[in-house]
DNA sequence: TCGAAGTTTTGAACACGTTCAAGGAACGCA
DNA sequence: TGCGTTCCTTGAACGTGTTCAAAACTTCGA
């Protein structure tokens, strides 16, 4: 908080929120984002050979054949290279889970198939990942996936776990009240499989996965239990504290809270 | 895990698991625990005071009359500093919340009065916590409540909720393999309040306080209906996971684990 | 009392993340 | 062409956590 006066230096690195090749973002010359693309690259490379901790600013710097302080310039901080490898790692996990998941319509079977593309596209940083999840713990940083600043790979996330609830044969038989707060629950879900996952020393993180195989299930079943009518209260209950406490602390600040009550007739 | 070869200084940081006033602990001169303490609760005032990240090295060892080199001697590096502040404050906690909850046989009750005794506790480390939990989630970090390493801080934690479930009027109603698995729960629900708290902005931490009232009973609830015939099978499999997934990654590798760890480094 | 072995203390030195004043490079305009 | 403005790049310098060889102190047997 007490940073915001990041010196005068007007650089990008001011508002680093635009590196999709979605954005109109930065102005015009080529040659600006092809540095920072080349600092970015040889710095995951030297995450993913070195660990992050080992990974100097100066070696980065070196390797990439600029000065530090260019490093600086484009990024602002060495944490701010991990929000870049982030937003790369969620980009391609929603595309390759989606592709995975085309044509099967068990609800179970697309989760568990979104959570296993996780688990191979985050594979190979899996050393380095300890660090990244150490800055998303962190509430003064804006890198975490907590944190209420809007942040575009969580949303890229949030749209790929409504994919495969919608995409399922669950859907339409959920309350669509439910359904609304479903795909934030199920990233929540994968916010504890990475917990899992970082924490995870087995050899190709084997435990991790079993974890998901054994974990997807219950989750589904759950969810399919959520209709009848015994659980009705305790599923209010949870679904009114997960609206009032959980999501708003999350990304979801207002936009959908509460609606009108449904005159729904099942 | 590479620093394992902690250097040529055979200190009592290398064994830094006692200080709390039961044990036999540390030799016999009472100077060297003093100096300990004296380094501890100054890094703490600091801490307080300033917050972590602007409390320098120096400025601990300055501010306690000792050398910089001589905070190192005792705490192997900044964060095990934290892990002294965090076995006080668990210590602190499990009298408080005993005594607090003393007479009073609601599960819910008692819960609920356990939790808020946490927040209280813990109020005044509010700013400094954001960089506990920081720790926390480092899994290479032995100072990790999740990790394996003998932590007799989680112990205590997780004794205190092995009382909050036997001193209530729920014990004797619940399957006794139930019973042996909540404790943990109970804590990860701790931990769960304790992610909610560290990102609370409210004054006063006042939404985290509304988290705990609303979250209680239905934990409580939760619990108790896990008794009935229409649960069980779903009671089963999420009690096999937790069991076989769960806990073995917390603390829980067996029942009892190497009780004494001998602090002599000859 | 002496000396050796162990324990505690010291502070200069090191490596790293980060900052910043200064200088080029590119572009627009007269 | 010359000048001003903005973008980009540099690397020495700063403050921090951490290390380590050496000094100071304690303990204890002879």
């Amino acid at each position: 908080m007490e940073d915001n006066s990041s010196g005068t230096t007007t650089g990008p690195a001011a508002g680093p929120a635009e590196e999709l090749p979605g954005g109109r973002a930065r102005p015009k010359t080529g040659k600006s984002e092809q540095t920072r693309a080349l600092i970015l690259e040889t710095a995951m490379r030297l995450f993913r050979e070195r660990g992050y901790d080992k990974t100097t600013m100066r070696a980065i710097a070196q390797e990439a054949g600029v000065s530090v302080g260019n490093a600086y310039y484009y990024f602002e901080s060495k944490e701010f290279l991990i929000q870049g490898f982030y937003d790369q790692m969620t980009y391609a996990h929603a595309l390759d889970a989606t592709a995975r998941m085309a044509g099967e319509r068990d609800f179970d079977a697309r989760l568990r198939i979104s959570l296993e593309s996780w688990l191979d596209c985050a594979a190979d940083y899996h050393e380095f990942a300890a660090q990244f999840f150490r800055t998303a713990a962190d509430p003064d940083s804006s890198l975490s996936p907590f944190s209420n600043e809007s942040h575009p790979a969580r949303a890229t996330a949030v749209d790929l776990f409504r994919d495969v609830l919608n995409g399922s044969d669950l859907a339409p038989r959920l309350d669509a009240e439910l359904a609304e707060l479903l795909p934030d629950l199920l990233w929540l879900h994968l916010m504890v499989v990475v917990l899992y996952w970082v924490f995870d020393r087995t050899p190709d993180t084997a435990r991790t996965r079993e974890f998901v195989r054994r974990s997807t299930p219950l989750v589904a079943k759950l969810i399919a239990l959520s209709r009848y009518r015994v659980f009705r209260p305790m599923v209010r209950d949870a679904k009114s504290l997960i609206q009032d406490f959980i999501l708003p602390t999350i990304g979801r600040t207002a936009a959908t809270r509460t609606p009108p009550p449904p005159p729904r007739r099942p």
